[in-house]
DNA sequence: ACATCGATCTACT
DNA sequence: GTAGATCGATGTA
């Protein structure tokens, strides 16, 4: 799907030619995790529309860390982090906001990966519909945007990434410029450079 | 029952 | 740069 120009262009066909990230890909390390999910291909598959983009910001939540929601052990809205890995995680903040985390670790251990912001490669009439914006930087550069743009909402909460109509796929983009450093909205655990984006796609992301 | 506040975004200055 | 929107999960009583 490379053009000669270097330019890329997706159509439904090529999407679902590219292989899904399977379970295992999830119970790795959740800190790996979170770096190998930048560059995959998320996929939503919303009745008649085909959602599609590239991870370009994510970030680490493990049990141990007071950042996480799943720190003070199992409540009714974390408990999918605490589910098998590999299944959405979505919760509601601020009032307006959902956010979409992978699970990852095994059964019992709350981990997950925020996912903040992806680069818009299919769909994107139906999410500038759904954001009511047009600036194509402005539709998925944040949690709450990116959520906004794929119609993802508290109903796609303990999804099976591997078995539903949202999904990861590879494309064998390759990333190598991975910026580290410190997770947003959070007061504890500042200490640990748990968000990711690469450098070349800084402009995708939510904030610098 | 009630008070608190959040893994955010927008619109304004 | 910051205020304000708005609601449900959570902790305390």
């Amino acid at each position: 799907m490379a053009l000669s120009n270097g330019i890329s262009i997706f159509t439904k066909e090529n999407i679902y030619n590219l292989p899904k990230i399977d379970r295992s890909f999830f119970l790795e390390n959740t800190v790996d995790v979170a770096c190998n999910l930048l560059g995959k291909i998320m996929v939503f598959e919303n009745n008649d529309d085909l959602l599609a983009g590239r991870i370009v910001e994510t970030e680490a939540y493990c049990q141990n860390d007071p950042a996480c929601h799943a720190n003070k052990g199992i409540t009714p809205r974390n408990s999918a982090m605490f589910g098998p890995a590999g299944f959405s995680y979505v919760y509601f903040t601020y009032g307006f906001h959902y956010c979409l985390n992978f699970v990852t670790a095994e059964e019992g251990i709350g981990e997950a990966v925020l996912i903040r912001a992806v680069e818009p490669l299919l769909g994107i009439d139906i999410m500038m519909k759904n954001r009511r914006k047009t600036k194509i930087t402005d539709l998925c550069s944040g949690p709450g945007k990116l959520t906004q743009a794929f119609s993802i909402n508290k109903n796609h909460n303990k999804l099976d990434l591997t078995a539903s109509n949202l999904f990861v796929v590879d494309d064998n983009y390759t990333i190598t410029d991975i910026i580290k450093t410190t997770r947003i909205g959070i007061k504890e655990g500042i200490d640990k450079l748990w968000r990711f984006y690469p450098e070349s796609h800084k402009s995708w992301v939510s904030k610098l």
